[in-house]
This record gives C-alpha cells, sequence and structure tokens, in this order.
DNA sequence: AATAATTGGTTAGTGTAACGTACTATCTGC
DNA sequence: GCAGATAGTACGTTACACTAACCAATTATT
C-alpha cells in the first residue's frame, strides 16, 4: 500500500511531462491541444459527432464547438450520412492529415529522446506494462 | 527505431488515460483541473507567482487568475513577502489541504486499481523508469 | 397510421484557462 | 538618484468544457 504511493505518483508525474511535450508539440504547431487530440482520433477513422464525444471523453455539446473550429481551420469536416439525414460523419481534410501526421513526428521525435537512455530491453518492458494499465482503465 | 513508435505511443495512450482518471477525480470533487493541479503543486511549498508560474509551465500573467480563482473558492491565499512590498507568496488554506487531500486519496486509488493486475516486481520497474524519464525530462 | 420515445446534433449561456501585450510598483546596481 | 531589472496585475482574445433546452429525424408502440 505504500508502495502504491509510489507507482501512482510516478505514473501522475510522468502523465504531466508526456502532456507538456504534448502541449509543447501543440504550440510548435499552431494547435490548440484539443485540435491535436481530434486530429489523433480521427487518423483512420470517421465517426459520428456522438461516437466522437465517448472517444474524446467529452460531451457530446462540446464535440460540436470542436468540430466546427477543426473545420474552420481546414483540418476537417463534416459529411452526410446516406440514409440517416440527422447524422454526420467527420474526416480528416488532406491538411488535417499532414498536420496530424507531422504532430506525431515531433511528438514521437521528443519522447524519443527521453526514453533514450533506458535499455532496449526496458523499452519492451514499458509498452507491455503500459498495455496491460490500458486494459485494465478500458475494462473499467 | 520502428520500436520507438511503439514505446512513445504507449506513453501518450497512457499518459491520456492517466489525466481522464485525474479529470475524473476533479469532476468528482468539483474543482476544475488546473485548480488541482495547482493545489498538488502548492502542498508543502509556498511559491511566488512567478515561481509558480515556472512549477506549472504556464506564463505569469495565466497565475493571476488562477490564484484568485483559488482564492475565490479559499483554497489558497496570497500571502505579503516582509522585505518586498511587489512580491506576495502563494500558500494552501486548510480547506484547501483538505481538498488536495481528498484529491490525491481519490486519484491514487483509482490509479491504484489500475496497476493491480500487475504483480509487485513491474510496480517497482516502472517507478525507477518513470524516474528515469522523469530526469531526462528535467535535465532537458 | 398516428403517436410516443429515442437518437443525432446544435444552440445558448456560464465558468475556466491560457496567451500576448502593456502597465504599475518596487527593488537593485552602479 | 537614476537606469534597469523584477514582481505582479489588467486587458482583450481564443479556446474548451459543462448544463439545459431544443429541433429534427428515426424507430418503437399500439
Amino acid at each position: 500500500m505504500g508502495e502504491d504511493l509510489v507507482v501512482t505518483d510516478a505514473l501522475v508525474q510522468l502523465s504531466f511531462l508526456v502532456q507538456s511535450v504534448f502541449e509543447q508539440a501543440c504550440a510548435e504547431h499552431d494547435t490548440p491541444p484539443a485540435q491535436a487530440r481530434l486530429l489523433g482520433v480521427l487518423e483512420g477513422r470517421s465517426p459520428g459527432m456522438a461516437e466522437l464525444a465517448g472517444l474524446l471523453g467529452v460531451e457530446r455539446a462540446s464535440v460540436t464547438g470542436l468540430v466546427d473550429r477543426a473545420e474552420r481551420r481546414g483540418l476537417a469536416r463534416r459529411v452526410a450520412v446516406p440514409g440517416d439525414r440527422r447524422a454526420s460523419r467527420v474526416e480528416l481534410t488532406g491538411q488535417g492529415r499532414q498536420v496530424e501526421a507531422a504532430f506525431r513526428t515531433t511528438v514521437t521525435d521528443r519522447l524519443g529522446a527521453l526514453v533514450a537512455d533506458l535499455p532496449r530491453s526496458d523499452h519492451a518492458h514499458l509498452t507491455r506494462m503500459a498495455a496491460r494499465i490500458l486494459a485494465a482503465g478500458a475494462a473499467r
């Protein structure tokens, strides 16, 4: 139990570090954090607004404005769904895909530098543990 | 190199999971994320506004409003610094300490549940790796 | 077929938060 | 004693998330 105090604290600290890298990358790509998050989620997917809310963990109403701003920036667009005149799917534009890729590269590079010191075997181990924690989180 | 793609992605995913736990706890304690962050940073410390900006990684100007709102909520207060009439230190109120402790407990419990499946040895390993990554981040 | 309930999404209003720029007041070095 | 540097704030802008209320289209009910 006094153990968990340390692991959980480590997770929180680590999370804030990763977030700061993420936000740094956002600033460099002139993209607000929520927009960057949106791009990442839309990569390879084309969900409806409600599903998107679920993926992002925010309310449906928040997604409206988020996608509005993304459209205004030319990063994403709403597409009509044939057969349901209420619904729309959201998808990346070409520019959106481009920004997403560039952004991802930046984040990967920066984080890569941070873990560069760790031995190869630790990388694998860390990845495996993260996967298990993520599974536990998804199951919750 | 194709390796890093996996580790870094794991870090990002993990970070978002931890953040979602953090935000969940915020909602339960009726405290906005930035306020919760502030409480955590103020625990055991009593920095000036500029130092606080550094600790949080935001601009000095942002801290003014942040502390304003914290004061309005009765969580923190500004204290005059004897010998420098410009400066003030920020410190937690009794209620601030109380909320911080309760909040910390919630987060620790939730994260503890997520790592509960992992063997004890993994906890230690994860903590050690996180420490190294954090050190690399601090050095940057 | 008509009505009720559900689902998909938006609107409006509020609170929070971060930024950049410009500003005041105080302190420090020469 | 005056030129900077430093501590903090004010202001205007953008962004984001929430709640509550709403419309429109779809599906279920009888």
